[in-house]
DNA sequence: AAATTATACATAGAACCACGAGGTATGTCA
DNA sequence: TGACATACCTCGTGGTTCTATGTATAATTT
């Protein structure tokens, strides 16, 4: 009976956090993190490939730069079909969480909670 | 870039349906659907399997019982282990769906969508 | 100075989950 | 009688995320 937290809409939650500024990958682990509160610890086996299929697709552009410390760092940035990408799932997010919640609030069992 | 909708907490939405009623298959894949403005039509391909594996773990238990049409439907009811799972799941949905719109809320690119 | 931790990128294999496609069968209606 | 809705079920596939692993450098601790 274990819960296991499973990421899902990886996609619109990386794209979203490239809406902002330009990130790069370790970046948006610890970005994530924090602004859910540690509910999303996203995997690096998670998100480069969600990064790369991303790229593929044209939906964001890398670049390297180079840290303060020396590091090379490779930047992600959300191009304008990636931000159009985003709006799509943004509201595809809309309508399946308001569904779910639709039939939630369809069962008595769960109004106290 | 297709947009594929898939259900996911399914197990969630199941019970939740058997809450309210004991109901047999069909009928909750009717129901859902009406209850989610036809955001889910689950397959009966991904319903079986998910009720079968609920009786497993003890959270359903099924009966048999005739329909007014001489039909012998499969009515599944909810255990009190199974309404403490669904106790469970919606929490974590809570959690879930509260995290994903957290993170939504600092993009700046969404707020007038 | 050495060891450990944090940073930073990446891939391959395993596991899970939902779906599509298909199968079986009965009741209803034209 | 043919079509359609009802009603149950399984197998194989494909997509997605995780675990595990590998590489390498900077910072911190011992």
């Amino acid at each position: 009976m274990a819960r296991k937290q499973t990421m899902d809409h990886t996609q619109l939650l990386v794209l979203s956090l490239l809406a902002g500024e330009d990130m790069y990958g370790y970046q948006m682990i610890v970005e994530l993190a924090r602004r859910s509160d540690h509910t999303f610890e996203m995997k690096e086996g998670t998100l480069y490939p969600v990064l790369h299929g991303l790229e593929r697709s044209g939906a964001v552009e890398a670049y390297e730069q180079e840290a303060p410390t020396g590091r090379v760092r490779k930047y992600y940035h959300l191009t304008r079909r990636g931000a159009a990408f985003l709006k799509e799932e943004a509201r595809a997010w809309q309508t399946y969480s308001g569904a779910v919640n639709a039939v939630l609030r369809a069962c008595p069992a769960l109004d106290p909670a």
